[in-house]
DNA sequence: TGCATGATTCAATAATTCTTGTAGTGTTAA
DNA sequence: TTAACACTACAAGAATTATTGAATCATGCA
Protein backbone atom coordinates (compact mmCIF):
# COMPACT_ATOMS: atom_id res chain seq x y z
CA UNK A 1 0.00 0.00 0.00
CA UNK A 2 1.03 2.99 -0.83
CA UNK A 3 0.90 6.59 -1.03
CA UNK A 4 -1.01 6.76 -4.43
CA UNK A 5 -2.83 3.68 -3.42
CA UNK A 6 -4.89 5.40 -0.79
CA UNK A 7 -5.69 8.54 -2.45
CA UNK A 8 -7.09 6.77 -4.53
CA UNK A 9 -9.17 4.36 -2.50
CA UNK A 10 -10.37 7.35 -0.45
CA UNK A 11 -10.94 9.53 -3.55
CA UNK A 12 -13.29 6.72 -4.32
CA UNK A 13 -15.04 6.74 -0.73
CA UNK A 14 -15.07 10.83 -0.48
CA UNK A 15 -18.62 10.58 -2.10
CA UNK A 16 -22.02 10.72 -1.20
CA UNK A 17 -23.51 7.73 -2.98
CA UNK A 18 -19.72 5.69 -3.59
CA UNK A 19 -20.00 5.67 0.53
CA UNK A 20 -23.32 4.36 0.96
CA UNK A 21 -22.56 1.41 -1.45
CA UNK A 22 -19.35 0.98 -0.07
CA UNK A 23 -21.72 0.27 3.86
CA UNK A 24 -24.17 -1.39 2.36
CA UNK A 25 -21.83 -4.13 0.85
CA UNK A 26 -19.83 -3.85 3.80
CA UNK A 27 -22.80 -4.81 6.44
CA UNK A 28 -23.85 -7.56 3.51
CA UNK A 29 -20.21 -9.46 3.66
CA UNK A 30 -18.36 -11.69 1.22
CA UNK A 31 -22.08 -12.94 -0.75
CA UNK A 32 -22.58 -9.21 -2.59
CA UNK A 33 -24.80 -7.91 -4.23
CA UNK A 34 -26.05 -7.32 -7.81
CA UNK A 35 -25.54 -4.12 -9.48
CA UNK A 36 -29.55 -3.39 -9.78
CA UNK A 37 -30.55 -4.15 -6.53
CA UNK A 38 -27.52 -2.05 -5.23
CA UNK A 39 -28.66 1.06 -7.26
CA UNK A 40 -31.79 0.68 -5.58
CA UNK A 41 -30.63 0.62 -1.98
CA UNK A 42 -28.97 3.91 -2.34
CA UNK A 43 -31.74 5.21 -4.74
CA UNK A 44 -29.18 6.03 -8.02
CA UNK A 45 -29.88 5.27 -11.95
CA UNK A 46 -28.48 2.06 -13.17
CA UNK A 47 -26.00 4.21 -15.18
CA UNK A 48 -25.24 6.61 -12.26
CA UNK A 49 -24.50 2.94 -9.89
CA UNK A 50 -22.65 1.30 -12.51
CA UNK A 51 -20.04 4.20 -13.02
CA UNK A 52 -19.45 4.47 -8.96
CA UNK A 53 -19.06 0.72 -9.28
CA UNK A 54 -16.57 1.01 -11.61
CA UNK A 55 -14.59 3.44 -9.35
CA UNK A 56 -14.91 1.08 -6.41
CA UNK A 57 -13.34 -1.71 -8.16
CA UNK A 58 -11.19 0.33 -9.97
CA UNK A 59 -9.83 1.61 -6.40
CA UNK A 60 -9.59 -2.13 -5.43
CA UNK A 61 -12.47 -1.50 -2.89
CA UNK A 62 -14.84 -3.82 -3.87
CA UNK A 63 -14.75 -6.64 -7.04
CA UNK A 64 -16.65 -7.93 -9.83
CA UNK A 65 -18.51 -11.68 -10.17
CA UNK A 66 -20.90 -11.90 -13.05
CA UNK A 67 -23.70 -14.30 -12.11
CA UNK A 68 -25.96 -15.52 -15.53
CA UNK A 69 -26.70 -12.22 -16.40
CA UNK A 70 -26.28 -10.20 -13.16
CA UNK A 71 -23.26 -9.24 -11.74
CA UNK A 72 -22.98 -9.10 -8.10
CA UNK A 73 -20.24 -7.01 -6.41
CA UNK A 74 -19.06 -7.42 -2.65
CA UNK A 75 -16.42 -6.12 -0.61
CA UNK A 76 -12.29 -6.36 -0.93
CA UNK A 77 -11.99 -6.34 2.67
CA UNK A 78 -8.40 -6.91 2.06
CA UNK A 79 -8.25 -3.50 0.53
CA UNK A 80 -10.20 -2.52 2.61
CA UNK A 81 -7.96 -3.71 5.55
CA UNK A 82 -4.97 -2.04 4.16
CA UNK A 83 -6.24 1.28 3.65
CA UNK A 84 -7.64 1.38 7.22
CA UNK A 85 -3.75 0.13 8.65
CA UNK A 86 -2.22 2.80 6.33
CA UNK A 87 -4.02 5.50 7.58
CA UNK A 88 -3.30 4.75 10.89
CA UNK A 89 1.15 3.47 10.57
CA UNK A 90 3.13 3.84 13.71
CA UNK A 91 0.52 5.99 15.26
CA UNK A 92 2.28 7.56 18.45
CA UNK A 93 5.35 6.23 17.08
CA UNK A 94 4.23 2.75 18.76
CA UNK A 95 2.62 3.98 22.08
CA UNK A 96 -0.50 3.54 21.98
CA UNK A 97 -1.17 5.33 25.68
CA UNK A 98 -0.89 8.37 23.61
CA UNK A 99 -3.80 7.84 21.66
CA UNK A 100 -5.87 7.94 24.81
CA UNK A 101 -9.38 6.42 23.11
CA UNK A 102 -8.27 5.70 19.49
CA UNK A 103 -6.79 2.08 20.73
CA UNK A 104 -9.52 0.54 22.34
CA UNK A 105 -12.18 1.78 19.80
CA UNK A 106 -9.79 0.53 16.88
CA UNK A 107 -10.31 -3.13 18.31
CA UNK A 108 -13.93 -2.74 17.97
CA UNK A 109 -13.66 -2.18 14.28
CA UNK A 110 -15.76 -4.95 12.59
CA UNK A 111 -16.59 -6.47 15.83
CA UNK B 1 -20.94 10.88 12.49
CA UNK B 2 -22.95 11.14 9.44
CA UNK B 3 -22.33 10.32 6.09
CA UNK B 4 -22.17 13.95 4.90
CA UNK B 5 -19.44 14.48 7.41
CA UNK B 6 -17.61 11.08 6.91
CA UNK B 7 -17.66 12.49 3.27
CA UNK B 8 -16.06 15.79 4.12
CA UNK B 9 -13.20 13.73 6.20
CA UNK B 10 -12.75 11.16 3.15
CA UNK B 11 -12.00 14.21 1.00
CA UNK B 12 -10.05 15.85 3.23
CA UNK B 13 -8.04 12.87 2.97
CA UNK B 14 -7.99 12.36 -0.80
CA UNK B 15 -4.92 14.36 -1.76
CA UNK B 16 -1.45 13.81 -2.01
CA UNK B 17 0.06 16.37 0.69
CA UNK B 18 -3.19 16.35 2.95
CA UNK B 19 -2.53 12.48 3.37
CA UNK B 20 1.24 13.26 3.84
CA UNK B 21 0.43 15.81 6.97
CA UNK B 22 -2.08 13.52 8.50
CA UNK B 23 0.11 10.04 8.93
CA UNK B 24 2.78 12.49 9.60
CA UNK B 25 0.40 13.68 12.89
CA UNK B 26 -0.51 10.29 13.38
CA UNK B 27 3.02 9.23 13.64
CA UNK B 28 3.73 12.09 16.00
CA UNK B 29 1.04 11.69 18.37
CA UNK B 30 -0.71 14.46 20.11
CA UNK B 31 2.27 16.79 20.82
CA UNK B 32 1.73 17.45 17.48
CA UNK B 33 4.02 19.89 15.36
CA UNK B 34 3.95 23.63 13.92
CA UNK B 35 3.12 24.42 10.84
CA UNK B 36 6.49 25.65 9.17
CA UNK B 37 7.89 22.41 10.15
CA UNK B 38 4.50 20.21 8.89
CA UNK B 39 5.46 21.96 5.36
CA UNK B 40 8.80 21.39 5.62
CA UNK B 41 8.49 17.65 5.83
CA UNK B 42 6.10 16.71 3.37
CA UNK B 43 7.79 19.48 1.00
CA UNK B 44 4.96 22.22 0.44
CA UNK B 45 5.40 25.67 0.28
CA UNK B 46 4.19 27.03 3.27
CA UNK B 47 0.85 28.85 1.35
CA UNK B 48 0.12 25.35 0.30
CA UNK B 49 0.39 23.70 3.81
CA UNK B 50 -1.48 26.55 5.21
CA UNK B 51 -4.41 25.84 2.79
CA UNK B 52 -4.41 21.78 3.21
CA UNK B 53 -4.04 22.07 7.48
CA UNK B 54 -7.12 24.25 7.04
CA UNK B 55 -9.18 21.48 5.16
CA UNK B 56 -7.77 19.11 7.79
CA UNK B 57 -8.87 21.39 10.64
CA UNK B 58 -12.25 22.17 8.41
CA UNK B 59 -12.75 18.13 8.07
CA UNK B 60 -12.11 17.75 11.95
CA UNK B 61 -9.20 15.46 11.86
CA UNK B 62 -6.97 17.74 13.16
CA UNK B 63 -6.68 20.58 15.59
CA UNK B 64 -4.93 23.97 15.73
CA UNK B 65 -2.77 25.44 18.78
CA UNK B 66 -1.42 28.75 19.04
CA UNK B 67 1.79 28.76 20.78
CA UNK B 68 3.99 31.69 21.08
CA UNK B 69 4.00 33.06 17.30
CA UNK B 70 3.99 29.02 16.10
CA UNK B 71 0.54 27.38 15.80
CA UNK B 72 0.97 23.57 16.12
CA UNK B 73 -1.04 20.86 14.95
CA UNK B 74 -1.67 17.44 16.12
CA UNK B 75 -4.31 14.69 15.16
CA UNK B 76 -8.37 15.04 16.47
CA UNK B 77 -8.29 11.28 17.36
CA UNK B 78 -11.41 11.13 18.15
CA UNK B 79 -12.30 12.13 14.57
CA UNK B 80 -10.45 10.16 13.60
CA UNK B 81 -11.84 7.13 14.94
CA UNK B 82 -15.29 8.14 14.24
CA UNK B 83 -14.25 8.29 10.84
CA UNK B 84 -12.72 4.60 10.68
CA UNK B 85 -15.75 3.32 12.96
CA UNK B 86 -18.04 4.46 10.27
CA UNK B 87 -16.35 3.36 7.53
CA UNK B 88 -17.05 -0.63 9.16
CA UNK B 89 -19.73 -0.34 10.86
CA UNK B 90 -22.05 -3.57 11.22
CA UNK B 91 -19.24 -5.29 9.09
CA UNK B 92 -21.00 -8.26 7.84
CA UNK B 93 -23.92 -7.96 10.02
CA UNK B 94 -21.78 -8.58 12.80
CA UNK B 95 -20.68 -12.01 12.27
CA UNK B 96 -16.61 -10.99 12.02
CA UNK B 97 -16.04 -14.88 10.96
CA UNK B 98 -16.92 -13.67 7.27
CA UNK B 99 -14.75 -10.86 6.60
CA UNK B 100 -11.68 -13.55 6.94
CA UNK B 101 -8.61 -11.37 8.14
CA UNK B 102 -9.85 -8.40 8.79
CA UNK B 103 -10.95 -8.73 12.16
CA UNK B 104 -7.62 -9.78 13.22
CA UNK B 105 -5.62 -7.09 11.27
CA UNK B 106 -7.82 -4.19 12.54
CA UNK B 107 -7.29 -5.07 15.74
CA UNK B 108 -3.40 -3.92 15.25
CA UNK B 109 -4.41 -0.61 14.34
CA UNK B 110 -3.12 2.07 16.36
CA UNK B 111 -1.35 -0.90 18.17
C1' DT C 1 7.57 51.78 18.25
C1' DG C 2 9.81 49.27 14.55
C1' DC C 3 11.36 45.08 12.63
C1' DA C 4 11.79 40.11 11.77
C1' DT C 5 9.52 35.75 11.74
C1' DG C 6 5.68 32.40 11.38
C1' DA C 7 1.48 31.72 9.35
C1' DT C 8 -2.85 32.92 6.79
C1' DT C 9 -5.88 35.10 3.27
C1' DC C 10 -7.14 36.44 -1.22
C1' DA C 11 -7.73 36.20 -6.17
C1' DA C 12 -7.11 34.29 -10.75
C1' DT C 13 -6.08 30.48 -13.53
C1' DA C 14 -5.71 25.59 -14.30
C1' DA C 15 -7.24 21.00 -13.62
C1' DT C 16 -10.24 17.51 -12.15
C1' DT C 17 -14.60 15.39 -11.15
C1' DC C 18 -19.75 14.99 -11.44
C1' DT C 19 -23.96 14.38 -13.94
C1' DT C 20 -26.97 12.91 -17.43
C1' DG C 21 -28.50 10.88 -21.55
C1' DT C 22 -27.73 7.88 -25.45
C1' DA C 23 -25.77 4.04 -27.55
C1' DG C 24 -23.84 -0.39 -27.03
C1' DT C 25 -22.39 -5.23 -25.05
C1' DG C 26 -23.31 -9.61 -23.12
C1' DT C 27 -26.75 -13.09 -21.43
C1' DT C 28 -31.06 -15.73 -21.09
C1' DA C 29 -34.94 -17.90 -22.87
C1' DA C 30 -38.64 -18.48 -26.25
C1' DT D 1 -32.05 -16.10 -34.04
C1' DT D 2 -34.69 -12.80 -31.99
C1' DA D 3 -36.56 -10.26 -28.11
C1' DA D 4 -35.98 -8.79 -23.52
C1' DC D 5 -33.22 -7.78 -19.73
C1' DA D 6 -29.03 -6.35 -16.85
C1' DC D 7 -25.42 -3.75 -17.12
C1' DT D 8 -21.58 -0.83 -19.22
C1' DA D 9 -19.19 2.76 -22.20
C1' DC D 10 -18.97 7.12 -24.05
C1' DA D 11 -19.46 12.13 -24.48
C1' DA D 12 -20.30 17.04 -23.20
C1' DG D 13 -21.56 20.66 -20.24
C1' DA D 14 -21.66 21.98 -15.27
C1' DA D 15 -19.57 22.25 -10.96
C1' DT D 16 -16.03 21.73 -7.78
C1' DT D 17 -11.24 21.67 -6.29
C1' DA D 18 -6.10 22.69 -6.76
C1' DT D 19 -2.23 25.90 -7.40
C1' DT D 20 0.37 30.02 -7.16
C1' DG D 21 2.15 34.44 -5.75
C1' DA D 22 1.34 38.78 -3.52
C1' DA D 23 -0.57 40.93 0.29
C1' DT D 24 -1.95 40.70 5.10
C1' DC D 25 -2.18 39.43 10.05
C1' DA D 26 -0.13 38.06 14.61
C1' DT D 27 3.60 37.59 17.79
C1' DG D 28 8.07 38.38 20.08
C1' DC D 29 11.85 41.19 20.95
C1' DA D 30 15.20 45.08 20.77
Amino acid sequence: MNSKDAVIRLSALAHDQRLAIFRLLVKVGPSGLPAGEIAASVGAAPTAASFHLKELDRAGLIHATRVGRYIRYAVHFDGMRKLLTFLTEDCCQGRPELCGSTVKNARKLCK
